[in-house]
DNA sequence: ATATGTGCAAATTCTTTGCATTAGA
DNA sequence: TCTAATGCAAAGAATTTGCACATAT
C-alpha cells in the first residue's frame, strides 16, 4: 500500500484536477477517487483493480472505464498492454518515458526508467510516418520466482 | 495478394509441417491452409482475417483459434498485439527479430527490420530476470494518410 | 439552468470450453 | 485402431452502448 507510494502524489493529484478543468471536464467523485489511487501508487492497474480499490461508496465499474478513457484522451493516464487480455492504466507523469518489466510467473511489475526506442521512432519518421509513438513491454521470470522452481 | 508474397514461402511451409511432426502434431487441412497463408503473406493477421482468407471449404473459426494457439506453443507463429483488442499472428521465420509500424489511420502495417531492445533485455537480466522477451510496436500516421488530411 | 457524467441493464467483441463426431498416423 | 483434431453450440471475460436520472459548473 504505502511501499510504492509516490512522494509528490498530492502535487500530481492537484495538477491532474487542473488538467481536467483545462479540458472542460468536471471534477467528480469517481474521477477524484481514481486519480487518488493512480497518483499514490504506480500501478499500472486494470479497471477492475481500480474499482475494487476504491474507498467506501465507490462507483460503477462502467464509470471507471469511462473515466479512464476520458483521461487517456487528455493524456492524464497512459494505457499499458501486457498482452493478457486486459488493459492497465497508470498516471502519466509526463516525465521521461519509461517501460515495465513483468514477471511471467507472479505478474509483479517493475519500472525500467530507460527507453531505447528513440532510434526506432526516428527511423519511422524517416519512413514518412508522423505522430510516432510506441509501446514496449518486457517479460521475464523474476529472481524470486526462479528460486521457487 | 502477391505483392507481399514471400520468396521462399514453399520452403517455410515444408519446414513448418516438419515442425508439426516433430512435436507429434497432425498435419490437418486447417493447419495446412493457415500455414499456406502465413508463409505466403507477411501479415500479421487476426484469426478472423485468416478464417475469411481460407480457400473453399475452410474450417470453423474456433479451429483457427485452436490451430494458432497450438502453433504458437511450438514457436511456429508469433502473436502480435497492436493494442486494439484482438491478437494478430505471423509466421515465425526464426530469423532476426523484427517489429511493426502501424498506421493509426489506415491500419497498414510495415515491417521494421531492426530491433534496439537488446540493451533493455540485458538490463532486465541484470535486474535478476531470466527468460527475457519483449514486445514492441510502433504507431504513427503514414505518408499517404497525412496527405489526405 | 444545462450540459456533462453516472448507474443500471443489456449488447458487443474476441476468445475459450464442452462434447459428440471425424480423420490423421 | 485409437488418439488427436474438428465442428457446433454455448459460455466467458473485457469492454462498450443506450437511456433515464443525477450533479458539477
Amino acid at each position: 500500500m504505502s511501499r510504492h507510494e509516490h512522494p509528490d502524489a498530492q502535487a500530481q493529484f492537484e495538477s491532474a484536477l487542473q488538467t481536467l478543468r483545462d479540458h472542460q471536464h468536471r471534477i467528480t467523485e469517481p474521477r477524484k477517487a481514481i486519480l487518488t489511487i493512480l497518483t499514490r501508487e504506480h500501478g499500472p492497474f486494470t479497471a477492475e483493480e481500480l474499482h475494487k480499490q476504491m474507498a467506501k461508496g465507490g462507483c460503477d465499474l462502467v464509470t471507471v472505464y469511462r473515466c479512464l478513457t476520458a483521461m487517456e484522451e487528455i493524456n492524464l493516464v497512459r494505457r499499458c498492454d501486457f498482452g493478457d487480455g486486459c488493459y492497465r492504466y497508470e498516471f502519466n507523469t509526463g516525465e521521461h518515458h519509461h517501460h515495465h518489466i513483468i514477471c511471467r510467473s507472479c505478474q509483479a511489475v517493475e519500472t525500467l526508467d530507460m527507453c531505447v526506442a528513440d532510434g526506432l521512432e526516428r527511423m519511422a519518421r524517416q519512413m514518412g510516418f508522423a505522430n510516432v509513438t510506441h509501446t514496449l513491454e518486457i517479460f521475464g521470470v523474476c529472481a524470486t520466482c526462479q528460486q521457487k522452481s
